[in-house]
DNA sequence: CGGAATCCAAAACGATACTG
DNA sequence: CAGTATCGTTTTGGATTCCG
């Protein structure tokens, strides 16, 4: 028996089902960056470089892939100002702020239960 | 430049930070099946063929292998029940039903909020 | 500054077949 | 039943260079 997933009015979403379009969202956000870049910008609209700067490692291809791909899904607004030095802001739509949430849940629960997760994780910074 | 994630005793724990540990359990739970695989034992321990069966799409290989850095991990425990047809449970220990919370809340959220994302996710399920 | 383009490496995923 | 073995495909991620 599977945990019904119901959604409004019609049907039962069944998350497990292979074809359960919650797998697809669910997805989006299981990635290496998604849910940090989106964490990055709870705070208010950021430019590129910043978010680089502040998602240590990423690459700018991925960067872009990443922040386009939640535009296309309507997690971020992506605003051009047309200056000289290039300036574009990303920021999280009403939606975005929504799934903001919950990951930040699980990233608190992460940072608070860090000590207990025994991967191999060089121990050196926790 | 980011504040470091110090060890241990106090800790500010950079998630953004490339060296934060908090980034390889982010990563361990950043897939396609562990969080739905979590989600599969919650209601109690489950064998491997059951798993298989609800985690719809699955192959024994990947199956395995997430259950496997689960385990390495701490969040679940195997038990195998040496029986003719052999037998074997997989459960989430306390540290897994800790993480089980905050990944059901993500669950809650898209399940909620499926019909506002607008991947070009296929409407149907239901 | 904000990327697009290119190329490459490595995971992750998947299908299938076979075994203790 | 519960996997392992093998192989191939696909998806991600990463480094670098270049352009408007």
């Amino acid at each position: 028996m599977t945990i019904a997933c119901t959604t409004g009015n019609h049907a039962q979403h069944d998350v497990y089902a292979a074809l359960c379009p919650c797998r697809d969202v669910l997805d989006l956000l299981a990635n290496k960056w998604t849910a940090l870049a989106i964490g990055a910008m709870e705070e208010g609209p950021q430019r590129f470089g910043a978010l680089q700067r502040r998602l240590q490692g990423i690459s700018p291809k991925v960067l872009t892939s990443t922040l386009r791909r939640l535009e296309d899904s309507g997690f971020v607004d992506r605003t051009v100002y047309p200056a000289v030095p290039l300036h574009v802001e990303y920021e999280l739509t009403e939606l975005g702020r929504g799934v903001a949430v919950p990951l930040g849940v699980l990233r608190a629960w992460v940072e608070t239960h860090l000590d207990t997760v025994k991967p191999d994780a060089p121990a050196g910074c926790a």
